[in-house]
DNA sequence: ATTCATTGCATTCCATGCTATGTAATTCTA
DNA sequence: TAGAATTACATAGCATGGAATGCAATGAAT
């Protein structure tokens, strides 16, 4: 058999993810965050307050990256974990004000790398792709 | 401004190139390599003997990044460095025995992932796909 | 031929992903 | 209600990505 690099979906999802996040990397380091923290901000962003475990579900990442994720995003005074009132395992993340204050900025960088990487495709054609990475994720065996 | 998580390309292309990198990995793992080895390994297995300058041009990752995959794949034992006969700084990277006996079982598998992934795409849209991010590495901008 | 720039690679540091494991708090069950 | 199971999180270890840096070999310019 013969397996071609620039023929294979995986192949290339992996190449163009790649360029995606190092492309956000560049447009978001101004602003003092980093590509991994985005899913984090933007899900706090929309809703401030949250368990780590409320992250985790709605992000599909790992409980041990999130974590990881947000002792960096601590470190860099981007958020703030306090005790759940009633749960004494949970945790409750809560952005800094340095964090609300860059939303506008982080929206309008991650808007321009898609346009950026994007260009070539038609809207028409980038409303399909976006729909066939949707159709993947959601058949995608859940474990 | 508001920002969509799942209609947002970067953020979509980020998700499912780690489905299919967790679902490569299982499928490898009992060959003895990792996801993180295939470029190199799809690379030689079509022309044995490149210097790493070669791979990293071929394959679009960081020196950095190939030495260090290098190394480890060196160290398990899938390929081995050799100097370069008329140039003193090149090395030449040659398969083992090791990794040229698990080629047909490893496109096996990444065709499988692929498979598995795109079951809900029509061969027709699994094209379009395809080419959609065959453009988009194209019209990236080059650096 | 000597000096300077470039090239090929290695190494270090850090971010980000995962798995495995540990701990404390909570909940369920007999 | 005591003991067992589960849950929420932390931590350690490893792979893989990039940037920065160092070094030795090569090539170019005078």
């Amino acid at each position: 058999m013969s397996f071609e690099r620039n023929t294979s979906a995986g192949y290339l999802i992996h190449h163009v993810a790649r360029l995606f996040f190092e492309g956000l990397r560049k447009r978001i380091e101004p602003l003092g965050i980093v590509p991994g923290q985005f899913p984090a901000l933007l899900a706090l962003w929309q809703q401030d307050g949250q368990t780590q475990k409320e992250l985790v579900e709605k992000l599909d990442i790992e409980q041990a990256t999130m974590a990881n994720t947000l002792n960096r995003m601590e470190r860099d005074g981007l958020v703030v974990r306090k005790d759940h009132p009633t749960d004494g395992r949970a945790k409750i993340v809560y952005l800094t004000e340095k964090a609300r204050s860059i939303r506008e900025e982080a929206y309008t960088a991650a808007a321009s790398v898609n346009d950026m990487a994007l260009v070539d495709l038609s809207s028409e054609e980038r409303e399909q792709f976006i729909g066939f990475m949707q159709r993947i994720i959601r058949t995608y065996p859940k474990s």
